[in-house]
RNA sequence: GCGCCUGUAGCUCAGCUGGAUAGAGCAUCGGCCUUCUAAGCCGAGGGUCAGGGGUUCGAGUCCCUUCAGGCGCGCCA
């Protein structure tokens, strides 16, 4: 609860004799600014107190009016069943823009004494195949949570839990022993490897000898046979060469990259333990884990042949960092159609015993299809991440050709600007929300989208660089009331509880939407006040520690969704 | 067949855990650059909140049901 609200719940408390506690929740921002900074829907109390809402509020107000009201509220007023509580101006802007002055890139961060401890699963592409503009959300959604943790006082652990293990390696191994070219990998390996994945299962499907030839190869590289061993650490190696080059241009780091493989070593005991706990059983030859009765089905946990599935590595996976980390929670952003697998996760770790699996979370997102199909590696009916943005990057280009043909360093800019562009993009909706891939709407730079918050960010940086006075963190009296300036503070006070609530459902697009409204609220002030050459001295200094302070929030914002920030455009 | 998700303006999406007159962007039409960056700002039109029941002071929001689309349901990840 900040400080405005606590203000009218005071009031409020002391002339109901409603608890402070009851009152808190119920406090409203209004839908129009007409209507106050803050309300109060009186409508639960029209029972036990024997009047309806309207009655309730207007005999509140009366009492409010009568007692004389603390300098922070402005005035009340009783509209239908709703107090509506009207802030001072003054008081609001000193307290925000003071705030934001004296914690510059940190305002609405806070400091726990005991950190969550929190670990993130995101991303975990698979090793030889291209990361494709599907794997984008992940990337950027976790990056994004992350961020959003550390801002609310988390401390996060980041695991890359690359696709490194399983059939598709029997797969790529069986296609490049068949029509694979050492020379022809050497140039550019993961395309050719990807072209190999995709003609192996063109082939398949009139070969059905193939699969028994992956399985074997997956097999005995589980066993440790040389030549598999080879082909898969070279594969290996270079995926993660140029993966690396990817996440440098993202701006994401990994505390590990601890892929599927990296848990091998770990599979017999976990599968030891879940046929002593009775979990498991046999079924045709495999080990499965029959959970019908808690209505999820059963799974497989070990192959006829012997070898491992994904659920068995993430089994292995969870036990291992919970040994590591202890973790507080620990939290997997994965996609969507994926949900029946982490509650089958979830459930066989409870079933061993492991009251932390209460701590795990599966943060599920929409996918990404294209055209009439779900993208998919196997049939090839993918769009290249790296494609897209450099699309993206040169249709910017060409806009800062135009729009600002002196601009130095342009280059750089449109590099900013066509990542911004993508990355906003798939931050801007709800992740439950399936994606449509469409060239038209990504390479999209007008209304709300990332270049938008870019040039909204760069007009007031551009004001900062021509003002050559100290920014005071006061507000001089009888400034920022104008209905411009007024709604401007107002948003800017919101920013920290945005970040509550981003971090609680697990959305950066509430982020998202904030910066957008922040931008929008902050161009229609630029657009009707002038701020260096302001009616008064007083004036500019107010306009110009507004600006800086929105210039700090929306900077600290595009941060932490991962958005870079250019100082022109 | 069973389960999960989604359905709000022509298109893409919000709607603050049940509150005030359902909002944005794109697209369409019409305005605003001799003044701090027009990638901007202002205005107009555009809605059976998929349909039907229910719960209550109040439902786009909760419950039931029907429909439509997507995804998942044992040896892929």
């Amino acid at each position: 609860m900040d400080v405005f609200h606590q203000v009218v719940v005071d009031q409020l408390a002391e002339i109901s004799g409603k608890s402070p506690e009851t009152i808190a929740p119920l406090i409203e921002i209004p839908p129009q600014a007409n209507k106050g900074d803050r309300a109060v829907p009186c409508f639960q109390w029209a029972k036990e107190e024997k009047a309806s809402p309207k009655v309730l509020a207007s005999r509140w107000h009366k009492m409010l009016q009568s007692q004389g009201l603390p300098p922070e509220i402005e005035k009340v007023e009783a509209v239908g069943g709703y107090l509506n509580f009207f802030l001072n101006h003054h008081f609001v802007a000193s307290h925000v823009l003071g705030e934001i002055r004296s914690h510059p890139g940190s305002y609405g961060y806070i400091q726990l004494e005991n950190p969550t401890n929190t670990v993130l699963e995101f991303s975990s592409p698979n090793i030889a195949k291209p990361f494709s503009i599907g794997h984008l959300r992940t990337t950027n959604i976790g990056a994004a949570l992350g961020r959003i943790f550390e801002a609310r006082g988390h401390r996060v652990t980041r695991i890359n839990h690359l696709g490194d293990w399983g059939t598709q390696f029997g797969k790529l191994i069986s296609a490049y022993r068949r029509w694979g070219n050492a020379e022809l990998l050497k140039d550019h390996p993961i395309h050719q490897l990807y072209k190999l994945y995709v003609r192996w299962h063109e082939e398949e499907i009139s070969d059905p000898t193939l699969i028994e030839d992956a399985r074997e190869w997956f097999s005995r590289l589980e066993d440790g046979d040389e030549e598999a061993k080879e082909l898969w650490e070279w594969f290996r190696e270079v995926t993660i060469r140029e993966l690396k080059t990817l996440y440098t241009t993202l701006d994401v780091d990994f505390d590990h990259y601890w892929g599927e493989s990296f848990y091998t070593g770990q599979l017999l005991s976990v599968l030891q333990e879940l046929e002593e706990k009775k979990i498991s059983k046999k079924s045709d030859d495999a080990t499965i884990v029959d959970l019908e009765e808690e209505g999820l089905a059963k799974c497989v946990v070990r192959k006829s042949d012997e070898s491992s599935l994904y659920m068995t590595r993430d089994l292995a996976a969870a036990i291992y960092r919970q040994d590591q980390f202890n973790f507080d929670e620990m939290i997997y952003v994965v996609g969507a159609p994926q949900r029946l697998h982490f509650q089958q996760l979830f459930k066989i770790l409870e079933k061993m015993g492991h009251a932390w699996a209460k701590k795990c979370e599966h943060v599920a997102f929409g996918h990404m299809s294209f055209g009439d199909e779900a993208m998919s590696t196997r049939k090839g009916n993918i769009v290249f991440l790296s494609d897209v943005l450099d699309e993206a990057v040169a249709l910017a280009q060409k806009i800062v050709e135009e729009k600002n043909p002196t601009l130095e360093d342009k280059e750089t800019v449109a590099k900013k600007v066509g990542l911004g562009a993508i990355l906003f993009a798939d931050l801007s909706s709800k992740r439950i929300k399936d994606v449509r891939f469409s060239w038209d709407e990504i390479l999209t730079f007008d209304g709300e989208t990332g270049p938008y918050l870019q040039y909204s960010l760069v007009r007031a940086k551009s004001i900062l660089r021509r003002y050559d006075k100290p920014i005071e963190p006061e507000v001089p009296e009888g400034t920022l009331q104008k209905k411009e300036e007024a709604a401007l503070v107002r948003f800017l006070s919101r920013f920290p509880s945005v970040l509550a609530k981003a971090e609680e459902a697990r959305e950066p697009f509430l982020v998202a939407q904030y910066l957008v409204g922040l931008a929008k609220t902050f161009n229609k002030f630029y657009t009707v006040h002038r701020i260096l050459d302001a009616p008064t001295e007083e004036d500019t200094r107010a306009r110009v520690l507004l600006v800086f302070a929105y210039a700090d929030v929306l900077d600290t914002g595009l941060r932490l969704l991962g958005i870079p920030r250019p100082e022109q455009m």
